[in-house]
DNA sequence: CTTCTTAGTGACAATTAGACACTAAGAAGT
DNA sequence: ACTTCTTAGTGTCTAATTGTCACTAAGAAG
């Protein structure tokens, strides 16, 4: 092993390079459940199945790996989501059948009204409820990933408040507490969950109310409006 | 934006690609500090600096990007870490003279004795104080790396004991303790620490004893002898 | 003005974490 | 032998956090 190649040892061409793509698993809240943006193939490898947003890295035109991602998304919803950030990265020889190949994956959250009026009139864009999402036969490894991503998501529920990216600008605590508990995959105690909330002091009420069949809720929204993966960390341990 | 190009869908070569490195950041506890293993590069570009254990992804003879990371790592110390997992990826224009690049970083600890027979007698291979790494000019981006590193690790510490496995085989419960506090910045209570462990239970006592100085301390190890960062996730709770 | 529904709070119990003094077990000096 | 020094490990009280659940609040609908 280790062997080092005799020639091309500055010249890159010499090496044969791995494809790098990117992926990104947006995922949503609406109509009170949980769901992820797929896209279906329209090209050669896996025509036709659905699968993550995300595409080839153009070293042409992207500076960096995060805006080949985001670029890809635009491209599908037309609008940049308000959370962004790394999970992982993938490379192996049998993710693609085209031989190896690299994909750094993404999560992203965004309302859904945000993107609903682009991608309601496309039709290779679609939401998916997560659980049919897993059911299906994605393309590549994505099911995998998005199994991934929603474990990442699942750890955020339960340490975080950040899953409220994936809700309007102004939403309930209940909204809020719902979304949570789809992540957790097990109900939260209101109490617990409202003081959680309180000591983040990462909310603010708006003031305004909505009502849903009785009392009506007040209205809050996220301090930090938008959130790219360098800010993340930061807001992790709230 | 998002033209896409008119020929070469399908037929990879069409593209450029950006070159694909892996680097890790090993991390060891010896002598009361927490250190990191640098590698002084022999090559162009950035010859005679130290820089992060890695290299170019060999797509020819490596099964996936975890294997290339630690063939890379296992030429530099001769033995294969127990703790293997991957931190980040970072792909841009800027951060390799050569133009654009990415880089899928791992982090891993090793305990110092099992590498230093091999370690101490190559000159381009050194352990450093990880204060004194990161005052120096590294290669590439490698000090924003080490710093991201470093950050995970601390999380770690504060939610796992993990960290343990930069320690040799068997250790007392106040090395695992004083490496925590370096890594967390501050002075941890026994109490409080000794109790997290038994809950954890994910030591377990030897037997055994060792002397420093005081009242012999009775020796633990971890119950989950190697760790590749597919497991990682289901311990960070711990 | 009663009932239904969802929002939000009060208050106590149970659990967990912090603080710190205390005991334990050895080495080394007198 | 006994005192002192050093580090290991525990007992225990207090403080803080979290869980539980019943209660009050504010509207709609009948």
């Amino acid at each position: 092993m280790s062997k080092k190649r005799k020639a091309g040892k500055r010249g890159r061409k010499a090496f044969s390079l791995p494809l790098l793509t990117v992926d990104s698993v947006l995922f949503t809240y609406h109509e009170k459940s949980l769901k992820v943006l797929l896209v279906q193939r329209s090209s050669e490898p896996e025509t036709g199945k659905w699968g993550l947003p995300g595409g080839i890295v153009d070293i042409e035109t992207d500076k960096d790996i995060e805006s080949t991602a985001l670029r890809k998304l635009v491209e599908k919803t037309s609008v940049e989501p308000p959370f962004f950030d790394q999970l992982e990265s993938i490379g192996n020889q049998t993710r693609d059948p085209r031989g190896w190949s690299v994909t750094v994956v993404y999560t992203a959250l965004i309302a859904h009204q945000n993107c609903e009026q682009h991608v309601s009139t496309v039709s290779d864009v679609q939401w998916f409820e997560i659980e049919e999402a897993l059911k299906m036969k994605l393309a590549f490894d994505h099911r995998n990933i998005v199994l991934s991503a929603r474990e990442r998501m699942r750890q955020r529920a339960l340490y975080s408040i950040l899953p409220g990216y994936a809700l309007a600008e102004k939403f309930t605590l209940s909204e809020l507490q719902h979304l949570h508990e789809l992540l957790i995959g097990k109900s939260i105690q209101k109490r617990s969950f409202r003081r959680r909330i309180e000591q983040a002091e990462l909310l603010v009420d708006t003031g305004e109310k909505r009502q849903e069949g009785g009392r009506p809720a007040a209205l809050y929204r996220l301090k930090n409006v938008s959130m790219t993966h360098r800010f993340v960390r930061n807001l992790e341990a709230s």
